[in-house]
DNA sequence: GGGTAGAATGTTATGTTATAGTGTTTGCAA
DNA sequence: TTGCAAACACTATAACATAACATTCTACCC
């Protein structure tokens, strides 16, 4: 990977170990708090997500899905990641039809994604001054914003480096 | 319609029969500047769209499709659909898996959307300025934004000030 | 006019994403 | 231990989108 001068893109140089697991802890928490279960089922989802910063199909889920030797019904994934997101864990990318842990621990609200279309690395980009401007704006024609979606699609940095086809790490 | 103070929410007070036929005439512009044809096909599925502000699935374009008695399979208005797309005539609504027709002639990219959740209307706001804030906050990141896509969810000003069901006119 | 190349359309089939509906299991508390 | 609610299992189907290939239309050249 090349770092030269490059930067803050989310992920470089981050141990995603260590971020798996304070993820998975940060759902424990989350559930607690919501007195809602951490299922195996939910967990599963969840730390199939986590496996890389890029968002992954409800179906993908489907195929990758190995807890106990089952192959779960589509209904059962749309099912924990209803749940995931309902918690703020993970961010539905509209542009993908596609699903993403989130790692902005609580700021379920307010996140820019710049989605690579090369190698799919997601980054989640505080944007909290952003839909603030945009509600203005929004308001300025009497529209009453509740929720927003914020997508940028190009390249991420060590795609834009790099000529060939190899994909950036996570 | 209540009118009473309301900022310039687009489609108040307009003409939207005017609307429709500019929104034609550019299209048959666009088409003769690209060298392709609006073919009746293509018009059917514009004129559609420009029923009314409000995007509309594919499949309800296919249900609505009554040009010479024929029903078109999906193909055929996707088919238009990525053709519209591809001059700027018409927007997808991802958080709505949706099609909208253009009302910023001229003005392919930059756009902003605000989806009224009540009546479905959507708005088109112009929003380069933001998308430049946008682009600006994505490169500190090192990261090249090459297509941006914004849309906020809420309540147009006809539908936040009435308490009851009723749709806001088109 | 006739030929022809490319665009557009017609048609069939299938791929992909998402949800509805119903019944069963599980965990927990009265 | 019974009863309830949450979660899960399963089946089906709705909703959205594209692939592949045949046919028709159109513009243009001879």
């Amino acid at each position: 990977m090349s770092d030269r001068g490059k930067p803050d893109f989310p992920y470089r140089q981050h141990d995603h170990q260590v971020c798996i697991e304070e993820c998975i802890k940060r759902a424990e928490a989350a559930c607690m708090d919501h007195n809602e279960h951490f299922t195996e089922n939910r967990r599963a989802v969840l730390e199939l997500l986590l496996a890389g910063h890029r968002p992954l199909g409800a179906y993908e889920i489907v195929e990758q899905f190995d807890w106990k030797n089952r192959r779960p019904a589509p209904a059962q994934i749309y099912r924990a990641l209803a749940f995931l997101e309902s918690l703020g864990l993970i961010h539905r990318i509209a542009s993908r039809n596609a699903y993403l842990a989130c790692n902005r621990p609580g700021h379920q609200k307010g996140a820019i994604f710049l989605v690579c279309e090369r190698c799919e690395l997601v980054a989640e980009l505080e944007g909290t001054q952003m839909l603030t401007a945009i509600d203005n704006l929004s308001a300025s024609s009497g529209f009453v914003a509740h929720t927003h979606l914020i997508e940028v699609s190009g390249l991420c940095p060590a795609c834009s480096d790099t000529q060939d086809f190899e994909r950036a790490e996570t």
